[in-house]
DNA sequence: TGACTGACAGATATTGATATCTGTCAGCGA
DNA sequence: TCGCTGACAGATATCAATATCTGTCAGTCA
């Protein structure tokens, strides 16, 4: 079957993938990968200059993908305080869910993303800019009081590294994990309202 | 000189810190202390049943020393709101200094501090204690609006761990990291804030 | 008597010889 | 011509033999 498909970068990255699922980051070679390709490693060399860059590649599509329905979230209509959170939340999940169903394959995730910290940092500027992105629409709405919409929105970002950061993800099986998120969340949200009698 | 001076726990500590600040986490052995004791290192276990406990022991030293000045400010009197700001920023401080000063220290510090989680754990305990209680200072000043003391205290530190917990270190020399602190402590002592008309 | 020593067993680290991997490139075959 | 191969040099990982370390304890000495 392998024969008859032509060597892309896409299907190169898709074998990675499986090769570092089976043998794990320390273990997977260019040819292993070349191997479960069905080609010599020269030809994997022909369309990814580095073994460095091959992985940072296969980050970028990993954070890629995980991270899909925030931008979607960021992108719908409604009140903007309820979508923050809403955003918040789902971007706290994903980190969470991944680490609790396959650790080995978060510890993999992990240890590539801190190889490929261009990659990583390019990623979360996107981040940051989808919650300037609803940042703006609250402050239209006139929920939010907001003086710098970037500078809060990577303070927002920054405040909830704990349940997001994956340094931190052998602290999210705390039995308090979740009180301690809706803690946070709560005191930003508030910080950000505008003023109002009551 | 060493011979004339009993073995006590305190001695072999201080003796301990100065093996590692020597040799390095990694190389630092017992028989090392000992030998700059001047004694066997089967007396050193006299003192302590494990190296594992000698390390946690250094371990707390440490940062019951380096977090000293933050007991201080917290029973300190005056607004609460300023008192918070300045406790805050004296951690973030303290962290951000040490890892600026002697990075090779800290990399020690941070290593044995991983190993010895409980120490820590009782540690992190007690600082959100000291944000409790300013906050309790700041609900009856009028200054607070907070409905769990505790709670808060504890989302106050979770909210700034980028700043504090040392697994963000290499994030710390940032050139706008002054600027991402104002932004997240703006921003949750917004937060904290009574309500009042504007 | 009680703090200390030093020899010991088992666990852990080091070392150097060997094997595997990365990245390159001249040449093959479609 | 152009994508691929496979041999190669230098870098990196593995492995087993050796050395060092941890933790114990019977025995020494003040």
């Amino acid at each position: 079957m392998n024969e008859n498909v032509v060597l892309t970068p896409e299907r190169i990255l898709e074998v990675t993938e499986d090769v570092l699922r089976r043998f794990g980051l320390a273990k997977a070679t260019v040819v292993d990968v070349a191997r479960a390709l069905d080609v010599s490693h020269g030809s994997v060399y022909r369309h990814f200059p580095s073994k460095a860059s091959l992985r940072e590649a296969v980050a970028k599509r990993w954070l890629d993908r995980a991270n899909a329905p925030l931008a979607e979230i960021a992108e719908s209509s409604g009140p903007a305080p309820a979508r923050l959170e809403r955003w918040l939340r789902a971007m706290i999940g994903i980190k969470c869910k991944k680490v609790c169903d396959d650790p080995e394959m978060f510890a993999t995730y992990l240890a590539l993303a801190q190889e490929a910290c261009k990659v990583v940092k390019a990623h979360k500027d996107r981040l940051v800019d989808q919650i300037s992105h609803i940042l703006d629409d609250g402050a239209k709405q006139g929920a939010f009081d907001v003086a710098d919409t970037k500078a809060t929105a990577r303070a927002l970002f920054d405040a909830t590294s704990r349940f997001h950061h994956p340094a931190h993800s052998d602290e999210w099986s705390d039995p308090d994990h979740a009180a301690r998120v809706d803690a946070v969340l709560a005191l930003l949200l508030r910080g950000l309202e505008a003023p109002r009698k009551r």
